[in-house]
DNA sequence: TGAGTAGTGGAATAATTATTCCAAAAAATA
DNA sequence: TATTTTTTGGAATAATTATTCCACTACTCA
């Protein structure tokens, strides 16, 4: 009989997905995970088949982890103000959760690798869509609840929501000061009123 | 005598900023420099010391021309509100003009250097006062000329915009479609009401 | 126990990387 | 022409890269 598995490959997959985040693809080594990811070479390539397959699955993973994080935390918050400016505390929460700021992992994808790299171009414009899609949805309620104005653009809305989330996201890795962040995060919420 | 340099300089970091802006710092490789730049090996080697050298340089040389670009762009504008929001949509045209949408090389390197390399984060931050000081003060004669209410954060609102060009170069690069980008951009200026 | 699979350690490969070096060619002018 | 410097082509170096391979160990269960 075959030996059973012996290590989680969600767990392993959890901490590729940690070390690129935070470091991207190209700066990244095969060795780097190895010493990371605490499984040896060949059961690397056994399981994952190569550092980019690795990658794309990795950056799949944080993203359906994101919008799952995303949809479940708004659905607890019926002041749709309130919840999207909350949800933003939590994103620059995450973004700087860490000894360097590692921004968002989707984000830095996009500035790596999207132009050159067709695969996680597709995966980002997917995943962007998904976000927009749960913010559109969270809008429509707010508009049913008479707390936004039944006037407003809301697919437009939610893809400014996104560029406004991205945007904040690269800023702190520069700029990680929290409170300054929430600062302009309520200056941009005022395209809700 | 010597013989004359045979090269222009500023020429030559002026291609080597296009090559570093369309494939970023890890991607780009001396050899893709020596092929692009039209110089010799050694010569590059010479004239820039090191890749890293090279980089850094082509990264002020861009945030230098972009800051005079913004700069003498607004101080033509003498509608504020219309001002930015051409503004913006000469950021998106140069973030768009190309066969792949290259985005930006600030916003770029933000992402794949600022978090581990001290040197590309310290321009990075410089850079961004430079550019909230040129938003302040095109804000501040708004608000002189009656245009924007005086009760308005300016250094809060130019964070902001600064986060929303960053944002919008960001997505750029997933999502080249110019119209749709300047439907957020004017969601995203109502902020200015 | 023993067959079968999973996982390991490490060597080997092959490609690419940045960088250094050198000898020769090219240009400028005194 | 002679001298000085720039530039070139290309070889050489040394490090790092992703990937493959293999012999060995570890484990499972019929």
């Amino acid at each position: 009989m075959p030996r059973s598995k012996q290590f989680d490959k969600e767990k392993v997959l959890e901490k590729a997905m940690h070390l690129f985040w935070e470091k991207g693809y190209h700066a990244t080594s095969m060795q780097d995970l190895i010493d990371t990811l605490g499984i040896n070479r060949a059961s690397l390539y056994d399981t994952f088949g190569s550092k980019k397959e690795l990658f794309d699955l990795a950056l799949s993973h944080y993203q359906d982890q994101n919008a799952k994080i995303i949809a479940g935390f708004l659905y607890y918050q019926t002041n749709v103000r309130q919840g999207i400016y909350l949800l933003f505390d939590r994103m620059i929460d995450d973004a700087l959760n860490n000894d360097i700021p590692r921004g968002c992992f989707t984000t830095n994808t996009t500035t790596e690798l999207a132009s050159a790299d067709e695969k996680s171009k597709k995966l980002i414009a997917e995943d962007k869509s998904v976000i927009e899609e749960i913010y559109t949805n969270y809008l429509q309620y707010g508009v049913n609840q008479s707390q936004i104005s039944p006037y407003k653009d809301l697919k437009n809305i939610s893809s400014y929501l996104y560029a406004l989330q991205s945007g904040i996201k690269v800023i702190s890795k520069v700029q990680p000061n929290k409170e300054q962040l929430l600062k302009l995060v309520s200056t941009g919420l005022s395209v809700l009123d």
